[in-house]
RNA sequence: GCCGCUGUAGCUCAGCUGGUAGAGCAACGCAUUCGUAAUGCGUGGGUCGGGGGUUCGAGUCCCUUCAGCGGCACCA
């Protein structure tokens, strides 16, 4: 049979030959360093026999794959070295994720910190001892029974879910023994030892599903060299430095305290981001055709149970009874009947906005309506899933639902990605990935309506030439939305925008308009956000900038920090001239050196330090030094302020150029 | 909500096997007027997350509860 390789050349050999002999038979050299094969473009292991004519590949350290190898049998090493430790822990499952991978365990003891240095110390024994790695395929009632035997039952679990038609196959990492789809590399001395760190453990429920065991889950991180693996370890320390936890506390934007937990107290310095990005989308809505409204935040339970939300989201709901309680005395809890009429604080705007719609008769002259609310909505989330700005539990979206005729979906969501990338651009995020989330299992309307509106979304999506991700049956019950993900400073994606098609709620809520035939129709509404919500769009721009914010968004442009003392009244007049033209400045009267304010001033993120001394107040000028630069440049002071002022300008204000 | 970890001054942290709280920075006071990331000296500040227990004695041990952190689950 015909081989051949990748650089054209063809070997023959008889049929049955392996991988590893042909690497072997091409060079010495090359069959030291072969990892695995792919063979007619599929990954393999070495060992594969090789039946007809294929095309060939050995893969090295040098290769990509080999990265996805490495950490595949780091998972496995570790698993082994696992029930090495403790013989009574039973395995799972074990996947490569991004930099690593994870293996969930159930062992009743749990691991700890230390547990992780002992397992790490172990997967290098088994390292160096270069175990060679073979594969079988077994019968599946042999691997059923196998695993009864030892008590695996979760492996149980896995084999019985592998397809009738899928082989069921074994590998072996020296004498331990795992189910596992493959292909790994050829014997775990092929692993680098210095170059994988386990990096935590966590709790994982089996199969992902909380009413199912709570697991054990070790994560790794491995990478092919100790260099690449510092580098990361490096990134990471990095990372977290610009946590907007962390630069939330040293930028002074905001707290959280136990008694309003989930819920931000907005400091002076975060809210001025806030009004700033208020003020600018505002602007936007404006422009952009929107009307602007303002709903109750405690509606009567009764229309969450019509909207449908009552069904699905009550136990994250705020709820109150409608009641005046009585109280014996000063100190006594309320007294409440238990049969008042229930509220519930509003969970998001649109009941009430289609409220608003339903008052008066709408024609289809009066569509598309866009109705926009900076709505504050609370959603009692679960406590474990809060986390900082990102996840909170009070929250003010950006709210907008469009309603409109069927025919004018695919215009309005043109204009709705128009808007969207004209804002992002604005902020300078440019790493936006989206998604089309589909129609779900449980799910409101009938499949052509669906059709019609996953299609709509992703002709919008080609037509504006964005790339996106399915997240298959990840859509509303009421219809399929696009998701717009921005990524944490540690790699994490959170939505901000969201944009979906919704043909339930106006049946529900029996939203109509006349239509141009004079009868009643349904309005298809879109229900729409472009930041998601100011608390987490503020904390993904504060990590997106590590806390050096543009100077428009900067809750503090500018301190003017005088050298020596005589320099104080012209500070004030500095300060006063670049408040006349609007920047937020204040002075730094305090009796400090200058390199104590330029450091306070920079670690709190001031994009600009003017320092004022004699030479200053001799010349009317003034030494500018910008955040995250050393050198400082001494401007006349007008010209100062008519820079700083047209930078600081809001980026849609700024005349075009 | 679930698993694990953590909770000591405004911040970052120390406090060994239980003997009755400590540092740096910050704050305040005084001195210093010093040209681009920490001037010196001095002073004040803590119910050791809350509650309960064991003990002659608890920041240290146990129980419980709350919050934060890392995941999981959830996310209209």
């Amino acid at each position: 049979m015909a081989v051949t390789l990748p650089d054209g050349a063809v070997r023959r050999y008889r049929a049955g030959v392996t991988a590893a002999d042909i690497a072997s038979d091409i060079s010495k050299s090359l069959g030291k360093a072969a990892l695995a094969c792919t063979i007619d473009d599929r990954l393999s292991d070495l060992s594969t026999p090789i039946g007809g004519d294929a095309r060939l590949a050995i893969v090295t350290a040098k290769d990509p794959a080999a990265l996805e190898l490495i950490r595949h049998d780091c998972a496995h090493i570790m698993a082994r070295a696992v029930q090495e430790l403790w013989p009574d822990t039973k395995v799972t499952i074990g996947p490569v994720i991004e930099n690593g991978w994870y293996y969930d365990f159930d062992r009743s003891e749990p691991f700890t910190p230390d547990d992780l240095g002992l397992i790490e110390a172990r997967m290098r024994e088994i390292i160096a001892v270069r175990d060679p790695v073979r594969t079988e395929v077994w019968d599946r009632d042999r691997a059923i029974r196998h695993y009864e035997a030892t008590g695996e039952n979760y492996k149980v679990e896995l084999v019985e879910a592998i397809p009738e038609a899928d082989p069921v196959r074994m590998y072996w990492h020296g004498p331990w023994q795992d189910l596992c789809r493959g292909p790994h590399l050829a014997h775990t001395g092929q692993v680098p030892p210095d170059a994988f760190k386990l990096t935590s453990i966590a709790g994982a429920y089996w199969r992902g599903d909380s009413r199912r065991p709570m697991l054990q889950r070790i994560y790794g991180v491995a990478f092919r060299t100790r260099a690449d693996l510092d580098a990361y370890l490096h990134q990471l320390e990095e990372a977290a430095k610009r946590d907007h936890r962390k630069l939330g506390r040293e930028m002074d934007l905001y707290h959280f305290q136990a008694e309003a937990v989930g819920s931000v107290f907005w400091h002076p310095n975060g809210y001025v981001i806030w009004r700033a990005l208020e003020a600018y989308i505002r602007r936007q809505l404006d422009a952009d055709g929107y009307v602007e409204v303002k709903t109750p935040q405690l509606l009567d339970s009764q229309l969450w149970r019509l909207s449908g939300h009552w069904g699905k989201f009550r136990e994250n709901m705020f709820v109150v009874p409608d009641e005046i309680p009585s109280v014996e005395d000063e100190d006594a809890d309320p007294i409440l009947s238990g049969e008042a009429d229930l509220m519930a604080l509003k969970p998001m705007n649109c009941p009430a906005h289609v409220q608003i719609f339903r008052q008066g008769t709408k024609s289809y002259r009066d569509l598309p309506i866009r109705m926009a609310e900076f709505g504050c909505c609370h959603r009692n989330e679960a406590h474990g899933s809060l986390h900082g700005l990102l996840r909170v539990r009070q929250m003010t979206q950006d709210d907008a639902h469009i309603f409109c005729r069927e025919d004018q979906i695919a215009a309005e969501t043109k204009r709705f990605l128009d808007l969207f990338g004209r804002v992002y651009g604005h902020m300078g995020l440019t790493k936006i990935s989206y998604k089309l989330a589909t129609r779900p299992d449980v799910r409101a309307g009938d499949d052509a309506t669906w059709d019609r509106a996953e299609e709509a979304l992703a002709d919008a999506l080609g037509a504006a030439g964005i790339e996106f991700d399915y997240a298959l049956g990840e859509g509303a019950f009421y219809g399929p939305k696009l998701e717009f993900h921005l990524t944490d400073a540690i790699g994490r994606t959170w939505q901000a925008g969201t944009f979906q098609l919704d043909y339930v709620l106006p049946e529900r809520l029996d939203a109509a308009y006349v239509g141009e035939d004079g009868a009643k129709h349904r309005p298809v509404m879109l229900h729409r956000a472009v930041f998601g919500t100011f608390e987490r769009f503020i904390g993904l721009l504060v990590e997106h900038y590590a806390g050096k914010l543009p100077l428009w968004l900067a809750p503090r442009q500018v301190v003017v920090a005088p050298i020596v003392s005589d320099a104080n009244a012209y500070a004030a007049e500095v300060v006063a001239a670049l408040k006349a033209a609007g920047i937020r400045a204040e002075a730094d009267l305090r009796n400090e050196k200058i390199t104590y304010k330029v450091r306070e001033h920079s670690l709190a993120k001031v994009p600009l330090i003017l320092a004022v001394g004699a030479r200053e107040v001799e010349g009317r000028s003034v030494s500018v030094r910008r955040l995250g630069e050393t050198a400082s440049t001494s401007l006349p002071l007008a010209e100062a302020v008519a820079a700083f002022a047209a930078e600081a300008t809001p980026p849609d204000l700024h005349p075009p150029s």
